[in-house]
DNA sequence: AAAACTTTATGAATCGATTCAGGCTCGATT
DNA sequence: AATCGAGCCTGAATCGATTCATAAAGTTTT
């Protein structure tokens, strides 16, 4: 076991073990001899830095806490992988939490990132987690919510204006000539999908023709439940059918897709239309090609991790949120019939 | 800042600081009245471990470390949630690095968790990183090889036999009466991806008549290689064509499955019959669903951090290779023609 | 040539949890 | 009564990197 430690270093260039951090830390500051002397040495005996150390004396991570909603999801490894490539730029890593929609799981991440002392937190969060942030925050654990609007502005956020993507789902299907509409999704403590839902019931009130709206709960955002679900709406007599269907995220809809497909008496788009949410790669390889809300997953990590840093670096900067716009992507589930 | 430290926890209780790391760490070993005013003063101060400075003096670290070959791809995402659920049992968060099969980012995230002195690391490698490992174990980090069979026996693996997996698919083309077998894949550092063809060409060599096996190259095992290597195939005179398609994993089958279906010209599967490998989540949704060579995902993923621990606690311990066999997942994209 | 800066290097003190040699009490053993 | 051991507690030393007051050497200004 080498065990090569700051000390050996500087006795092995000859320097004291001060420079030999100024090396490390703030190498302008130190005479161009010496860093050449104490790099011999660091390659010479292999050194590697204990960052178990650093951060107890510095008192700076370089890690950053992510817990996410549901890491089956390819949404979430999009947007992972975005906040992943903005922290390699700053020789960030991420420590990953899955919680899947389970509360507990989620405050066992958070205590865990709290004593790991990570440089901050991002969170896609179930449910209200603000009393447990603002604990973190007096640690000095920053948080930005992720895919998920903070309504009173205590937090940083980056999300997707899902109230608007609802909207524009709803307002697709109407355009191709749907009025009995079910909104399928759950469960509602997952703001997202409450949003969702929002937009679709504006979307069907303002439609200019009357149109039904429905909600089918599910109890979460899995391509299981989605299938689930259809199977109930199929198992209706056909006059209590909807002829199309908003799902909450791309999993539930392609769940849905699969139990009409395999059940064969309601084709779609031709008897029932489909759209979902996030636009996730499989979405247009499905059975039938799946319309969607797009949103922009890698970048929505990018940004949530730059603000992390930027909050980080500057505690006193006032929250902010950033949203993006969704982009409806349109395939063959949601082609008028003729 | 709070900042509570376990002296400030000794002065509230009582006691003095060793009592109160016994309390933490050892608690059969204080009396019933020392615990309990000590874990009267932590919840009354709200104090929480600090992992750095525990880190630093042990030397144990709770964080495990997985390189990941592909974040994007579902089965991966599987296999973690496998480490992640038995990492909770033990209270150990994984230390997330997604490499997208660049040797460059996969040394970062190796010296990154170095650095990090996590307790062990788990792998799925991309070429040939023995050396690394090897100096890994040297500074007392173990590492398990996740979804690849570690030849030399050095490292511990679980896997699944992606020899005889190869084998199978092809023998079931094969069966369905399928002569002219295309094996789509790359790139051949990683190592799945020659065993499988490796094992698509022994049933070929193995059949009664003659089946001819080509490869096609691909640069990385994603949805969008699988589409390119489709079109290429599609742009060839028609007697060039194959009559089935073997893909090294189920994003290119579904990237071929998409050129196929879009260019319309050969139905699948009854012009070519398409076969993957992991068995995600998606290709039974898919647009023909795809047949599959299913691996045990989670199981993998629970198996490989069961025995990383094991490791650490006795590094003694001789590197064991636990092999799960494939499953083929028959599905339409290779029924027969008849 | 003295004074005033700059630049660079030094090494002891520090962060907070753990460890462990040593101490105290009290009942059991001789 | 002396000795022993079990049970429990104490607090200084320790892990390794960083920080910072201090000093030494070198350069510029007066």
């Amino acid at each position: 076991m080498a065990a090569v430690s700051i000390r050996d270093v500087a006795q092995h260039a000859g320097v004291s073990v001060g420079t030999v951090s100024n090396v490390l830390n703030r190498p302008g500051e130190v005479s161009a001899e010496s860093v050449r002397r104490v790099q011999e040495a660091i390659e010479a005996l292999g050194y590697v830095r204990n960052d178990a150390a650093r951060k107890l004396r510095a008192g700076v991570s370089t890690t950053v806490g992510f817990v996410v909603l549901d890491g089956q999801n390819p949404f979430f490894g999009d947007v992972v992988r975005g906040a992943e490539d903005e922290g390699s730029k700053s020789g960030i890593a991420i420590l990953y939490g899955n919680t899947d929609e389970d509360p507990k799981r989620e405050r066992t991440y958070l205590d865990l990132f709290e004593e790991q002392q990570v440089r901050g937190v991002l969170i896609s969060p179930y449910g209200d987690i603000n009393p447990r942030l603002e604990r973190l925050r007096a640690r000095g654990i920053a948080a930005v919510l992720v895919d998920r609007f903070s309504g009173d502005g205590r937090f940083s956020s980056v999300s997707v204006d899902s109230v608007a993507g609802g909207r524009m789902a709803v307002e697709h299907l109407i355009a191709t000539g749907r009025r009995r509409i079910a909104f399928v999704g759950g469960p509602f403590e997952i703001r997202q999908v409450t949003d969702r839902l929002a937009g679709a019931r504006a979307a069907a009130e303002n439609a200019r023709e009357h149109v039904d709206l429905e909600v089918v709960a599910t109890d979460a955002l899995t391509v299981a439940d989605g299938a689930a679900a259809g199977a109930r709406i199929i198992a209706r007599p056909r006059s209590e059918r909807p002829d199309a269907i908003f799902a909450a995220n791309d999993l539930l809809a392609l769940g849905l897709l699969q139990a009409l497909i395999v059940d064969g008496r309601m084709l779609v788009p031709h008897d029932i239309a489909l759209i979902g949410f996030d636009d996730i790669s499989f979405a247009a390889a499905a059975a039938v090609p799946l319309s969607s809300m797009r949103q922009p997953s890698r970048m929505i990590g990018r940004t949530a991790l730059r603000i992390l840093l930027e909050e980080t670096a500057d505690p006193e900067l006032i929250p902010r949120q950033t949203v993006f716009q969704p982009e409806l992507v349109v395939r063959a589930s949601t082609t008028p019939r003729r």
